[in-house]
DNA sequence: GGTAGCCGAGAACGCTCGTTCTCACCGTTC
DNA sequence: GAACGGTGAGAACGAGCGTTCTCGGCTACC
């Protein structure tokens, strides 16, 4: 049995990912994570504060598994294109509705200074972790700028459509970028 | 002196995309457009009628000035790249915010149908129109997804980023891709 | 000029939500 | 055994919102 922060956390998780911030009441997520409402404000003072637990632990582990997938490959070319193998099995999960941190931006990002940060934050730190991925490939930081735009490209068009594709398509794009540099 | 009903869909217009949707009520709406409650409710049977029509109106509007943006120049080719340099003028206004309907999809796509439909019907518009330029130079509507992807990663990544760069990026690779047939 | 309909301004209503308070209950400690 | 600190359940509070209602005034028409 988890302790108490770690519930309300997954709870709050599963309902802001899945129905967006502002549509969920903090007492649902407390009625979710089976929490007394005096532990929930024990344990985060308040809404504000839960949502950067949530987006901060979803950015650590959205990345981690990312990076687990990717480190599987051999080659760094591989691993390249691991990267979009990986999107696609994301894309392809039930209840995969987009980013969580493109949709909170899009909810909050002109009222809600932290989120900003918090989301630039996810989006810095995975255009350098591609950055990484790129220098192992002999080549520079300007394809992992190409690389960031296919990924959040393909993020938002799977999750508007409803279809996967966009993660192979994007895997084809970063193909051709790979095998010549321009 | 517009009508009273435009006046409506102008101030909805730039509360919703500049605040979010959820954060701007409608009584802000009414004293942005300077109209009574009682007019707005005739001219509008709710909010829900009030965003559809903010997003139908907007989906024309933007289409249409990147289409007209386009169109100015010669070849198929430049035309293409064209819609990247619209793309960085658009990112480069003050108060840019991403995506309307990005936006509204994080923001209420698990709860209303209605904003869905209009999002998803937005994006196949953009698709089809890009698939259009593409055919005019003689390529497949493959090459029309994958721009899509850049496209849309632009924006997202300029609007996250602060950063209009995203949009000269995408350029590059839209290049690449035009040049030389995958 | 009077009356009837319409309109703007804003109060009112009902609901939701974030947050705090109340209170009965339980385990611990002198 | 009694006082006590902490807990859970949920009521309460205050604010905000979408929507509707009220009322006073203006206009148009006979």
């Amino acid at each position: 049995m988890p302790d108490a922060r770690t519930q309300v956390l997954d709870a709050a998780e599963d309902l802001f990912y899945g129905r967006g911030i502002q549509s969920v009441g903090v007492d649902e997520v407390r009625a979710a994570a089976g929490v007394s409402l005096k532990r929930l404000y024990q344990l985060f003072p308040g809404k504000d504060a839960l949502v950067r637990e949530f987006l901060h632990r979803r950015d650590e582990r959205w990345r981690r598994r990312l990076a687990e997938f990717v480190a599987q490959r051999d080659s760094s070319e591989e691993q390249v294109l691991a990267v979009f193998d990986w999107l696609h099995t994301w894309f392809s999960e039930p209840g995969y509705r987009g980013c969580a941190f493109i949709n909170s931006f899009g909810e909050l990002g002109a009222v809600s200074p932290s989120v900003v940060s918090e989301v630039r934050a996810h989006k810095v730190a995975l255009r350098d972790y591609l950055g990484g991925l790129v220098a192992a490939a002999g080549r520079g930081p300007e394809l992992a700028d190409h690389l960031l735009l296919l990924v959040e490209g393909a993020i938002v068009t799977s999750a508007v459509l409803g279809d996967p594709a966009a993660a192979t398509q994007a895997r084809t794009v970063a193909a051709a970028l790979l095998v010549r540099p321009e």
